[in-house]
DNA sequence: ATTATATATAACCAATTGGTTATATAAGAA
DNA sequence: TTCTTATATAACCAATTGGTTATATATAAT
């Protein structure tokens, strides 16, 4: 199972997401947003394949980075549900429900 | 800021937590909830202390441990806003919807 | 006062993390 | 072919993590 937890645990992380979020990008890409070294930043998308939160594709001397929207949102549900249930937060239920698609905005 | 990753990312400690829905615990309970020694438990509760995800009382000899609701609720949120942003997810303005009390179910 | 119990602390260990620099490899351009 | 660029890999480092055992301290009970 991938560990959302560990790949979200870490800031840097999380902005390699944020851009992602915008679009697909290159290694270089990322590297060049950041003030850290392509190495670090290669760590930082090894483990994020690792856990699945993102996908990779090859294009000549290039590697493109996108979102796995699929894990992310089994990831999100799970978080979702266990600290709901924490919390005896009604809004997992409620998601369910918006998923079911009793409710619409369109 | 409290660190809910570095809080979660532990089974052992979203075991405790657990645990302390369902109750406040001493530290001896929950020490026999578990297969590891009272020093490795102790520093799961030292991390879930110092994010303040949970809080102490000192009675007697005993520590008793509490959720901290307030701050689980706070991490919540901001991970249900991080983590719906990427996904485009409706839920967390949902969310805001359901808490300030346009929808109720009671 | 002694003993038992609950918690705290110290010292240690192996694995992981987040970074570095240096260098190798692969692909494209000149 | 040579040069440049993008990515990969290796070796290193300091800090953190998750565990251990052994021991100290604090409180309560006999």
């Amino acid at each position: 199972m991938p560990d959302i937890y560990r790949a979200l645990g870490d800031p840097t992380r999380r902005r390699i997401l944020s851009m992602l979020k915008r679009g697909n990008k290159t290694q270089k890409e990322i590297v060049e947003a950041f003030a850290i070294s392509q190495p670090a930043i290669k760590k930082h998308l090894a483990i994020l394949l690792e856990e699945k939160i993102i996908a990779q594709e090859f294009q000549g001397k290039y590697r493109i980075y996108r979102l796995n929207l699929d894990s992310l949102q089994i990831a999100y549900n799970e978080m979702l549900q266990y600290i709901g249930d924490l919390l005896d937060n009604q809004l997992a239920s409620l998601k369910d429900y918006v998923e079911k698609g009793e409710i619409r905005d369109e």
